[in-house]
DNA sequence: CCTCAAAAGTAGACTTAGTGTACTATTAAT
DNA sequence: ATTAATAGTACACTAAGTCTACTTTTGAGG
């Protein structure tokens, strides 16, 4: 007697050779597309263009990249909701503010690019990349409006009531953003890490403070 | 023997028939547009559509209005740097806080637009339009950003050092941004600017509070 | 190993935003 | 009235993204 429920049972999605297949060639495809962007600047590449080079169909590649600024930015929603998990993650008593700042100090330490603190070539590239290119921009505030509802949800979950939760969220995604996008300003002008680090570190305390204690 | 001075004097841009003449257009254009977007849809319009309906060619359409949001948003571009100046005007003595905080309370009891608490079903049906395509959403983005620019400058030219100047503006705007986006949400839900008059009034008390004496 | 249905991929036509170019029509000043 | 600049048009072009109908690959079961 046969079978009735499906045949193919989707599992966990990350078994069999198709998902392995579907993940490597979404890797190649992104890879060729940011080596390209890199070389020759978004809007002087083709999706046509990846596509070929990247040796799949144009629909194809739009299958796994919905839109072209998809290809650059898949990587940027990692970090959306970092902040929110740092709070989730906090030492039982200590403030959601204070778990910020010491994470943000220590992701300076590592230079962790999310900072904007990071000279290797390639990443700054990136970033220039992304930041000289209007369309790429407007994605990357789209997912720091993410992130800002990630953290307000978290932060309401933390006993704020919901009104002061999003301020707050709004506040601190935005503080953070613009601390970022001041030390890649910096980087960009060919000032080292190291060089920037000691400023970076003060500009991030002081914004810290500013939240924490008002603008006064 | 001639003059040697090119012929055509610019003049301030307001005098003749020409300049009328294009003032006018635009507005009809322009006013065509949101007509026709409020009633079907921004995506649901091409600008083929609008061209015809407007009475002119595609190129000259593009020629005023560079890009499709731009149709609906240039009304936008007026109030961009309405809170440097709000910081500007300030009476002598107050602080650029206090200064925004009074005239934020007065907008909201004028219900002007700008703060989302406005249910005149125009007024509504622009911002439902706004907020509800996503490439119009992105270009408010970049006046925001630019009102953030505007108030950084003027903060700074206040005596606030550089960074202040700049995360404290990055707060401010982006917080009543928020506050506007919470009047909206509730106008749109059915809630008359009536109703929600008494509870905006409180968010932005709070919202300025906070901006004020910090998050804690 | 073979079968076969589902999933992945492709080809190519189509829509629409936006640009470039070469031409025509207005306008305003002499 | 002449004329040079400016505004507007027609038309062709590029490129992103979608739709549809077709082919290929894969993996599960016998």
């Amino acid at each position: 007697m046969e079978n009735l429920v499906p045949k193919v049972v989707p599992g966990d999605g990350t078994d069999g050779l198709r998902e392995r297949k579907k993940l490597r060639l979404r890797e190649t495809i992104g890879a060729t597309a940011i080596r390209m962007f890199l070389e020759s600047g978004f809007d002087q590449v083709s999706i046509t263009e990846i596509a070929h080079t990247a040796g799949v169909s144009r629909r194809t590649l739009f299958s796994y990249f919905p839109a072209k600024e998809d290809l650059v930015l898949q990587r940027f929603a990692d970090h959306e909701d970092e902040a929110a998990r740092t709070v989730r993650a906090r030492r039982t008593g200590q403030s959601p503010l204070k778990a910020l700042r010491e994470f943000q100090l220590s992701a300076l330490q590592r230079r962790d690019p999310y900072t904007g603190l990071n000279d290797d070539p390639e990443i700054s590239a990136f970033f220039r990349l992304v930041l000289s290119t209007e369309s790429l921009q407007a994605r990357v505030m789209r997912y720091t409006s993410r992130g800002i509802d990630a953290l307000a949800k978290e932060l309401q979950g933390n006993g704020s009531d919901p009104l002061t939760a999003r301020l707050a969220a709004v506040q601190i995604i935005m503080v953070l953003h613009e601390l970022a996008l001041m030390n890649h300003e910096c980087i960009l002008n060919g000032q080292s890490a190291a060089d920037r680090y000691p400023e970076a570190i003060r500009a991030t305390s002081r914004a810290f403070d500013l939240l924490q204690a008002g603008l006064k």
